[in-house]
DNA sequence: GGCCGGAATACACACGTGTGCGTTTGAAGA
DNA sequence: TCTTCAAACGCACACGTGTGTATTCCGGCC
């Protein structure tokens, strides 16, 4: 049923020469080693025969497939999947292909585990990079990047890593830039709500660029985690903590869509009453109302300089050292200033 | 720098047998083949020595990789996105990966033949099915799906196919369904507002679920193409179309959250003087406000089933014929009857 | 002790491609 | 004509694994 797809012998055999001229004829880089015309005509034998060449077979022999995997274990939340779309893209552009290996999204160490295994299978199937996407050293990535680095080229995006090749997204500062602006329009009970992702290089974690700038403002931090950067979280929190606070800084903008869901249910206004931030600009939230404030990021550099870091080390082995982003804040309406 | 792996070679050199009993050992088809007693002491020495199979040798002997291949054009909508993470989930239960090939989100027929590049990089190395995600014919996608099946098994998530294996939606009964219930609110001129995606397996397209309820009321129709399930499209269109209909029915729920913005800033209220749904029952849609109504899609089951059915293809040849899954009407503030 | 039979293992080849190295070819120069 | 040299090509092996077939081993039986 499934008939045999045609390989170089074949050709080979049917122009009567040896299958190493057609392999070499046919390989970009030891083209120049056959005689224009026959390169020509094996080409042309081979486009006529239908053949295509047997990736598997190439990436085995050269022990590279042209694939990157990707290690995730947030595949619910935005900010991975608008991740995957620019780092699909990215890596098309230069002729690779993504491969996902996801792991479940728990916390603790049977993530640890799982991650390390699923590590294994992307390894094991000579994938040439692997693109490791994580935020929190809690929920065990850095085993993995550990275990990972030295075997093969890697590049992480989010994580904090001591010289570990790959995008850091400057939190800290981003949330810095958010705290001031709520300060700035009088707010003093100011909530931090979210997992308190840490730093990149030194950088200050999420949640420091918020207690910092509270406190260098004489004002107290008050910081209530999230169990996971989902709207439900967000919901029944603002509706548990309307009355406490004037304002709400979260980790997510869903999460924020939630709180503000979870407020106006409860009776209060947004922005009138309290003030809510966002974190990631995703497509609906500059159109919802009230619309939202939040922390644009860069997503579409932040893929392209994951892939770019992992094709250099490929190419010359030279570590492709860390790239820092900072998100920019994006003035809207629900925080009382648009 | 990067050391060589350690193959069965080495495990049969150190252990002073020959390699194929180490394959048979681990092989767990063949492994009754070689004493029990063996077996053991290989397995042991393979933990051992930290020995990892190379799985592209693995598939490039088997012919079979262990790898689905996703085929794409709309990375970028969310319902893409959501149906990748259930796609990744359900193949990793059954051992699989998936791979991503992404082709650009244009019209016409340059994605066709982008299209067809993709599809003959994914056979290329040797995917062991491909999962086909394609709403509308006029995408190009019927092309593609026919030059796959019959060489790959092929299940299509969402294409109307002539018995082609795969999942479809079935979109009229979704779209009638909101349809009659904004009638039976009261709504006279109600606008579609969406791509015409065909229907599956004959059945009817989701613009003619609307408009065929539309005349069995003896109401007129009027559909309006957006040019992309996108948030930006739907405001657009709302702050041009606000005095024109009293009810819009979106074909995607980013779309519908668009179109509220554009009437809100229009200086419409919604709910109450125009009604709007949506369609795909996206994360955000119950927690902005006013809530969306929205039909919602089985997700998980529709993933699940593409899976295996391609799963079922590999192992006996058989058609796994088409599912078909209806959305949910799922009834919430945005068309006043919450 | 020889024969038989089955279990356990070794040998050898295959998969499709890349590539080092030796061989042929052809032409130019002495 | 012989040498030289480079270009062009073929041979053979390698990559790591699976698997059909031959071989060895070992115990039991006549």
């Amino acid at each position: 049923m499934r008939n045999r797809p045609v390989t170089i012998k074949d050709i080979a055999r049917h122009l009567g020469i040896s299958y190493s001229t057609v392999s070499r004829a046919l390989s970009p880089r030891m083209s120049h080693l056959v005689k224009e015309q026959t390169r020509i005509l094996v080409r042309q034998t081979a486009i006529d025969m239908d053949y295509s060449p047997n990736l598997m077979a190439q990436a085995f022999v050269k022990g590279t497939a042209g694939v990157l995997g990707l290690l995730t274990a947030r595949l619910e939340i935005e900010f991975t999947r608008r991740l995957i779309n620019h780092l699909v893209r990215a890596a098309a552009e230069y002729g690779y292909q993504v491969m996902i290996a996801a792991v479940s999204d728990q916390t603790a160490s049977s993530v640890d585990d799982e991650r390390v295994d699923r590590f294994m299978q992307l390894k094991s199937r000579d994938v040439d990079g692997i693109l490791i996407q994580a935020f929190g050293e809690g929920t065990g990535s850095s085993r993995i990047v550990h275990a990972a680095v030295g075997e093969l080229p890697v590049a992480t995006v989010g994580y904090a890593g001591d010289g570990i090749a790959g995008v850091s997204l400057n939190l800290a500062s981003g949330m810095q830039e958010v705290t001031e602006h709520l300060i700035g329009l009088g707010h003093e009970r100011i909530c931090f709500l979210g997992e308190d992702w840490t730093g990149a290089d030194g950088l200050r974690s999420i949640g420091n660029g918020y207690r910092d700038t509270m406190r260098r403002h004489g004002l107290t931090s008050s910081v209530t985690p999230v169990e996971s950067a989902r709207a439900r979280s967000g919901y029944n929190l603002g509706k548990a903590l309307r009355d406490r606070f004037t304002a709400f800084a979260c980790c997510c903008d869903y999460t924020a869509l939630g709180v503000c869901r979870g407020l106006i249910e409860s009776g209060v206004r947004v922005p009138d009453d309290v003030a809510v931030t966002g974190f990631g600009d995703f497509e609906v939230s500059a159109y919802v109302s009230p619309s939202l404030t939040t922390l644009t990021i860069p997503y579409e550099d932040v893929a392209a300089t994951a892939v770019r870091g992992i094709l250099r080390q490929l190419k010359d082995q030279s570590d492709s050292g860390r790239s820092i982003f900072k998100p920019r804040l994006t003035v809207r309406e629900s925080c009382g200033a648009g």
